[in-house]
DNA sequence: TTTGCATACTTAGCATAGCTAACCGTTAGC
DNA sequence: GCTAACGGTTAGCTATGCTAAGTATGCAAA
């Protein structure tokens, strides 16, 4: 086989198990009562601390007037607050409020359960392969620029 | 580091790489002219041979409804056909157009193009260790019954 | 045979999320 | 101070997920 059809197969594969293994873990967002752009959405809320609204439609790589919405879904339901920002009174800080934090806590608690319960039929080599395979993704679609 | 944390980063890091890996590759399919799902679900008609509607369904995790209006956009593009199944004619067969099989080797092509951009920086053992990740992914994805 | 339940799929209706185009208010550059 | 750029929102379209309910077919038991 050539390295070009390994490549490929790979790709192939990897997109693939990328999709099932998405919609698996969207049930667990759901429990959360919130659907799956908004629980990342919060996640990077929570966990990357306040931000503007473009900042976290590009963390989110969507554009502003989806990540608009989707914040404002999160307002509604009070897991995020939105400030006004005195340096630039044209941006928004958005903050998570202590519900959020407390949900987006559990949630991924609950998310994190699933993909154990997956994970543990597992041994520890198969553990350790699926975890470079990780660390290799990671690191090629950071360096991707495009 | 117990066994479960170690699940549990990999989990996360797993979690988080499918989502942007998926986010980068969505551009690929929408150049096709279709959404994700239609690409999905086109990719299971053309390599996965002629099926019922269910049995797409199934492969693709969403319920009948999704599937069948996925299907009828598909139809209504010319990438499908629906045929009459001749044993039991509650149900449909789904085969692939001509032009629907181009469209998708095409998207294929397109779409693997990207992920071997990504890929190729990769030397032959880091591609082994992702081919291997994968292939474990898709074993516990498929064995997961819930 | 017919009656009645199960199956395969569709239709209708709702919610979430993606996009572009167009708008408003604020900031910054000339 | 005028104008261009920027941050965000609003409006409106499409795609995709769901459940509930309807239609047509198949199967099995009375």
């Amino acid at each position: 086989m050539t390295k070009k059809q390994s490549l490929e197969e790979v790709g192939r594969s990897l997109h693939r198990n990328a999709i099932h293994l998405l919609r698996r873990l969207r049930a667990e967002d759901s429990a959360m009562g919130i659907g799956p752009a908004q629980a990342s959405a919060l996640s990077v809320i929570v966990f990357g601390g306040p931000l503007t609204l473009n900042e976290l439609a590009e963390a989110e790589q969507v554009r502003p007037p989806t990540m608009s919405r989707v914040v404002e879904a999160l307002v509604r339901e009070g897991f995020v607050r939105r400030e006004a920002n005195k340096d630039d009174r044209r941006s928004v800080i958005i903050s998570p409020t202590d519900k959020g934090t407390k949900t987006m806590h559990e949630g991924r608690n609950r998310r994190e359960k699933r993909l154990i319960k997956l994970l543990s039929k597992l041994d520890a080599n198969e553990i350790t392969c699926l975890e470079k395979g990780s660390i290799i993704l990671s690191r090629i679609l950071a360096a991707d620029d495009s």
